[in-house]
DNA sequence: TTATTTTTGTAGTCATCGCTCCATAAATCC
DNA sequence: GGATTTATGGAGCGATGACTACAAAAATAA
């Protein structure tokens, strides 16, 4: 056995020292260029020669460093889960309380949505709602992503329920699914492209659907 | 001339009649039937072959009746916005409060997008946003049709302001930006397999960001 | 040096894509 | 009936899709 003294990666070793030819390009920069293109122009839009293209590499390279286009996808949601969880997740585990936290999850959102050194909304949020039954695989795969990130929302909002948050009678599950879709119809709206002030107010109109406790209309118990 | 005593259609004749062999098909049918495809699976995830078989016909029909597949899919958003008129434009139309026409659009919508009887959700919220840049053309038509429905947000939104159902302060543009963002999650949630409960209860979570007068915190004036 | 391992470049494969050609069929007009 | 017009059936076309075969190149191991 070879001495391993890095962490093992997941799948794909990311910088191996191995016995034959050295790979002649960065695979993580080529992966990002992935992910841009797939990101900005779908599965289906992005063309085997279009990625070979941008990656600067040939097709026997792109075949030995990434198997196919469909696992070179499944590569380029991982890497966008990783780009995404670096606010999205992080904001949910923020100590802050509930209310707080989801206006800052949208606002946060906002922003993401349209910056200029990304292609703009989500990778994930519409990718696969419209597909041929060839591509159930991928459309389930995306569909399970997208309910990760919701049953996220759930978990949050679970605890700021307990933390006393939310009122107890809280639908949390509806609560989530509202946040969810928002943010969904945020990132298409920011695809369309929508300004970020724009979707900042949706932001913050979004947070005035917040819970309140139901107001006791009988201000007196005889 | 012929006898024209049907209303002449706007751009292909309904059911002509003529001179030649007639057509073997219903052509309005045959593009209900595509429209339901290109709902369903978009319009790269619908090939030739699948529209020709779905709707019965042969190569040279489909060409002779429809042009290309691109003019059929212009075709099929134009009866798609006729059936989703019957309810979006018919409700922002009816003389109702502005509030309740809202909440009645949302709650609609939760009913329309789960029909089991048509594709879940919405032909238009998220086609084209994710595609290549020789589909520039699809995109923008995709993306008029977006803005034109959210333009008749607004437009029902200014008319309630001037009907003192809003504060004159609101930002109307924004407001329709919002619920035009939440009926476009709410469309991809059903797309994704949400029932239709969980629609409404985002519908009705939604409309409790709908805008209240600033309070007057001062309760008296000297 | 030689053997082994891995990557690369080039060319080519096979299926599918949207679309077209053309002879023929089925209607109307004269 | 004959001419004209329009639709259909069937074969096929060029382009592009994702992918593969195979030999040469460039590294390490013995």
């Amino acid at each position: 056995m070879t001495t391993k003294i890095i962490a093992a990666s997941p799948s794909p070793a990311p910088t191996r020292r191995g016995r034959g030819r050295p790979q002649s390009f960065d695979r993580a920069q080529a992966l990002c260029t992935a992910m841009r293109l797939f990101w900005d122009r779908g599965y289906d839009g992005t063309s085997f020669d279009d990625l070979t293209a941008a990656m600067g590499i040939s097709a026997s390279s792109f075949y030995n460093a990434f198997g196919s286009k469909e696992s070179l996808y499944q590569e380029a949601i991982a890497a966008y889960l990783k780009l995404v969880g670096t606010w999205f997740s992080t904001i949910l585990d923020q100590p802050t309380d509930t209310r707080t936290a989801f206006a800052h999850l949208l606002a946060t959102a906002a922003t993401e949505f349209t910056r200029t050194d990304l292609p703009t909304g989500c990778m994930i949020a519409a990718a696969a709602t419209q597909c041929p039954p060839t591509q159930a695989r991928l459309r389930d795969l995306l569909a399970t992503q997208r309910t990760q990130s919701e049953t996220a929302l759930v978990t949050r909002l679970r605890q700021g329920q307990q933390a006393g948050d939310l009122p107890p009678e809280t639908d949390i599950d509806s609560l989530a699914a509202y946040y969810s879709a928002l943010l969904r119809g945020m990132a298409l709206q920011a695809r369309d492209g929508a300004p970020r002030e724009r979707l900042q107010a949706i932001a913050h109109i979004a947070m005035h659907a917040w819970p309140t406790p139901p107001q006791t209309t009988a201000p007196a118990t005889p």
